[in-house]
RNA sequence: GCGCCCUUAGCUCAGUGGAUAGAGCGUCCGGCUACGAACCGGGAGGCCGCAGGUUCGAAUCCUGCAGGGCGCACCA
């Protein structure tokens, strides 16, 4: 609950309270009190439709119960007017003194601004990419990786300890054939009779690693047995691959506190005792979901409304995937103690949350586990599909794409739409339109804010402006003067930071932070384009236009770094 | 067949119970002898996929239908 919201939804509790009191009012029962952002700017700052809820309890015409409401809640000194509208809305406009507040507030808490107590130290896990270490990222983990990192530091904006992860699937078949391929590519180069794999990796980066290895250790694999040459190919591959990731990952500015390996749920415990999985399937023992069916382990998911049971055993007695992934999250959960963990999963997995869902409130964390679905990510070159299959091998990768558009802007338009919209991606349009992409637009209102700072501090070769503005803005500038309609509305934006923030964080929903930005940034545009900022002949005026300036640096860069997009002092 | 997501301006998309449905791009018209024109102002452009229902009020909630995407393993 922000401030200014909070003051109105109080000013018309009392409202309605003192008209029952005083006998203007009769109410069946209170009604719900809100105050809104009307979409439209007529309508004033704040509204609320308290009067159309009430009034079939008071049996009073919505309107006459307004006009009630807005009597009494005029007055107050940030409130410069109270307007009835339409079928019954109050409509609310404040002072230009609460308008101005933002300006102070902002410079004062700085990088803090727009923090809140909405998390209020709970922990809380964002597990994203978590491609498996196999071969290159393909866009749609550049989206998912994009999507994570945002929603953490917003997340932790609000007051939550965050903690990225990278789930690594670093047993099972896959590794298997993954090794086998590379071990191919080996044989083949050595000069080698030998037949690939028919499920195997064709991507021209297995040979590398291959010639890689035939570099670095000659041909003694050649001739030993296939077994020995596939362990060891295996660990050195993933190894690489693993790097390969990281690489990939950073050069987006994204990296995880802890990278989870799946062989850690299969390995005994400590003392030689059951593994991860072992002990998370006992648990759901005790707790009466697991029975065994033609040889088979079953978990009892359709208790917990999954479309059907799942296997976890199977009757040869290995582990089904879904089996290490009920050992990861009561390790989550259980273990490592998480109050929220969220999954970030390809729609691709869709099919999947249910089972994961019910294993969770199986093993007593229901409602604990948040899975996002993002839609995925179809890849254009001058209008023609970029099919995405690791085992064609031709395909555009994450890495390519960040080469070709760069971290920033890649950025951006992975988080510009919302998760359940699939993203048409065209790699040559992102690049022919660069100087239109929005990501600019925000980032040359935050260059331009500098380039005036730097100049009104007369160095125009600062490097750093932040270093510049407490001796060059006054804390006490007289906000007062500032009225223009231009000077209003951005004061009205910069008051939106927190709310938005909030949504953002309630909804797993960045991109509204994308969208702001581009509103932020208009309206200060607009203010340059009609108030002169440094002006000699008025230094009061330009002290406290100054002090506008600095606020909407700030939020500028909290609001990209949120997005982690870099704010450019020049560009 | 079943499940999930999507369908809003020429294009790409915001908008999950409120008022005259918005933005960017594109298009047309206009604005630099002043702090960054990578900018600003204005115009044209909509049966919100279709049909019912709930509500004082529906792009938004419910039901059905159509179209598109993705899933439906003792694979991972």
């Amino acid at each position: 609950m922000f401030a200014v919201q909070h003051l109105i939804e109080t000013l018309i509790r009392d409202a309605l309270a003192s008209a029952v009191v005083s006998g203007e009012l009769t109410l069946a029962e209170m009604p719900v009190v809100t105050a809104e952002r009307p979409r439209e700017v007529a309508h004033g700052d704040w509204a609320t439709n308290v009067a159309m809820r009430a009034a079939k309890a008071a049996g009073m015409p919505p309107r006459q119960i307004a006009a009630i409401i807005a009597g009494r809640i005029s007055g107050h000194p940030d409130i410069a007017a109270v307007e009835i509208a339409g079928p019954g809305f109050i409509n609310i406009r404040l002072s230009d003194a609460a308008l101005q507040r933002v300006v102070a507030e902002a410079r004062t808490q700085g990088a803090a601004f727009g923090r809140t107590e909405t998390g209020a130290g709970r922990t809380l896990q964002v597990e994203f990419v978590s491609a498996n270490p196999v071969g290159p990222m393909h866009v749609g983990h550049g989206r998912w990786a994009a999507l994570g990192d945002s929603l953490a530091r917003i997340l932790e904006h609000v007051g939550f300890r965050v903690e990225r992860e990278f789930y690594i699937n670093d047993q099972g078949v896959q590794m298997d054939i993954f090794a086998e391929s590379v071990a191919a590519r080996y044989l083949e180069l050595t000069g080698r009779e030998v037949t690939f794999p028919a499920e195997g990796y064709r991507g021209a980066y297995i040979t590398d690693i291959a010639r890689e290895i035939r570099a670095e250790e000659g041909e003694r694999w050649a001739d030993t047995p296939a077994e020995e040459r596939e362990s060891y190919f295996k660990e050195r591959a993933y190894a690489q691959v693993l790097e390969h990731l990281k690489h990939v990952l950073s050069g987006m500015g994204v990296t995880f506190d802890v990278w989870f390996s799946e062989r850690t749920l299969h390995a005994p415990g400590p003392d030689g005792g059951p593994s991860e999985i072992e002990r998370a399937i006992a648990r759901l023992r005790e707790a009466g979901y697991i029975f065994e069916h033609e040889g088979a382990t079953w978990f009892r998911s359709t208790d917990f409304g999954d479309d059907k049971d799942r296997v976890l055993t199977k009757a040869d007695g290995s582990y089904t995937y879904f089996a290490a992934d009920v050992a990861y999250h009561w390790n989550k959960l259980e273990e490592r103690r998480f109050d929220i963990v969220i999954d970030i999963w390809g729609a691709d997995h869709h099919g999947y949350v249910k089972r994961m869902e019910a294993a969770c409130a199986a093993l007593g964390h229901e409602g604990q586990l948040h899975v996002i679905i993002g839609q995925l990510v179809n890849l254009f070159r001058n209008g023609e599909v970029v099919r995405m299959s690791k085992r064609t091998g031709e395909m555009v990768t994450f890495e390519d794409l960040l080469d070709e558009v760069g971290p920033d802007a890649a950025r951006y338009f992975f988080l510009r739409r919302s998760t359940d919209q699939a993203l048409d991606f065209d790699i040559a349009l992102a690049k022919e339109q660069s100087s239109d992409n929005p990501v600019y637009y925000v980032q040359y209102a935050h260059a331009r804010i500098c380039s005036i700072l730097r100049k009104a501090a007369g160095m125009p070769e600062a490097e750093d402006v932040r270093m510049l503005v407490s001796a060059l803005v006054p804390a006490d500038a007289d906000l007062a003067l500032l009225g223009a309609d231009a000077e209003l509305a951005l004061f009205r934006r910069l008051g939106e930071f927190a709310e938005v923030v909030e949504i953002a964080a309630a909804q797993y929903a960045p991109h509204k932070l994308t969208r702001y930005a581009e509103e932020l940034a208009a309206a200060f545009h607009q203010f340059y384009t009609v108030c002169r900022v440094v002006d000699p002949d008025a230094p009061e005026l330009t002290a406290a236009r100054l002090a506008v300036v600095d606020a909407t640096r700030i939020v500028l860069e909290l609001v990209l770094g949120l997005l982690g997009v870099h704010a450019p002092q020049r560009m």
